[in-house]
DNA sequence: GAGAGTTGTCAACGCTTGTTGACTTTCAAA
DNA sequence: TTTGAAAGTCAACAAGCGTTGACAACTCTC
């Protein structure tokens, strides 16, 4: 591997880690190129703004594939994994834990929702059948990131033990159980079109 | 009322607005006495500090009185209410907003999630009766407003319809409703002293 | 070994941020 | 009307940010 593509590696680790555990807008260019070991003006050769940086690191972002995922247990067995195996600690950081920290940033919270929509929604509306249902799990599987990640809550079981597994299984399960009267007037299968501007 | 009073709630009320929707390091001190109408440095006057200015917000920031609440039927009755009452436009900012968007900011998410565990967290785990299902049922109610405000996900219902009101419902119901064999060992209930280090 | 291209270093730029202190204006009490 | 506190204005500050371009050090080819 030549020296160039090992501090590229280098900042592009270190920026993941950081722009997923605490936000994009809340990690200086300088923090990343120290904790890389690396200059900060190589920011801007390799990656050409901290803009482009961020992006390079988003192809990390796990999603659902819904040719290998077809019927909701198997979603769920894949779901209940996926957040028993991610990493907590700091050193890598969580596909959740991007969401939740970048959705509403005001320069890269429309490009996260879209990726969001496109790995995530998009499969999840397929798998599931309806787009109601799909935003419900969505909701169950990222609250209890936020009640764990943003919100430190202890009553959560310790990630990976049995019972958070059970804890993520019975909250999927709801949301994909709703009775009839509960579920929304039928929808267009989420939207086409790209989110524009940030109003929550 | 007195000149300066007007002023002093003018601010607070932009920054209120503000900083509810957009988080705490989002929003800069000179955008929000531009929007009330005064000069930046007013805010140094009246506040002390953009801190200051921020903490005086949080009083706006509404509650479970677990003594008006007993039973698991009438809280999640209130919940609902709540959220359905919730204002969406930018102009009165909603509570769970506030803590999704500051939960995670380095300098005021410890004052928030201390905040969330006095105003809401022990009063549900008082409520609901261990603090396992009360932490998963604040990841059920957090959970739904992540996919509506920040990620802005189309299959959830319209807020304030009757569909929003039964999927919140459905969710909280599992939350509380997990049986004995999903439950986390007993913990001390919520602990006492205040959360330290931002480490997600 | 000379030279060209790659890689890294350094200092500075323009900009925005929160905060401060000196100043003027407003306004009610004496 | 004079006086003095209250309220508001203005310009500047130090610090941090992303970004840039000129320069030095290195590596490989001819």
């Amino acid at each position: 591997m030549s020296k160039a593509q090992q501090t590229r590696d280098a900042l592009r680790t270190q920026a993941r880690n950081l722009f997923w555990t605490r936000g994009y807008s809340n990690v200086s260019l300088r923090e990343i190129s120290a904790a890389a070991g690396v200059d900060v003006a190589l920011v801007s050769r390799y990656f050409g703004s901290k803009r482009g940086l961020f992006e390079a690191t988003l192809a990390d972002l796990p999603g659902i594939d819904s040719n290998a995922v077809s019927d909701v247990p198997t979603l769920i067995d894949a779901v209940v994994r996926l957040f028993a195996e991610a990493p907590r600690d700091g050193a890598h950081a969580s596909p959740t834990a991007l969401i939740l920290m970048n959705a509403h940033d005001p320069e890269v919270g429309a490009a996260i929702r879209d990726l969001y929509n496109e790995k995530w929604q998009v499969p999840l509306s397929r798998i599931i059948g309806d787009p109601g249902r799909a935003a419900l799990f969505s909701a169950a599987m990222l609250g209890v990131s936020v009640a764990e990640k943003s919100l430190h809550l202890t009553g959560i079981a310790p990630p990976g033990s049995a019972c958070y597994a059970a804890q993520m299984r019975a909250l999927l399960n709801a949301a994909v159980e709703l009775r009839a009267a509960e579920r929304p007037d039928p929808e267009p299968p989420t939207p086409p079109s790209r989110s524009t501007a940030a109003s929550p």
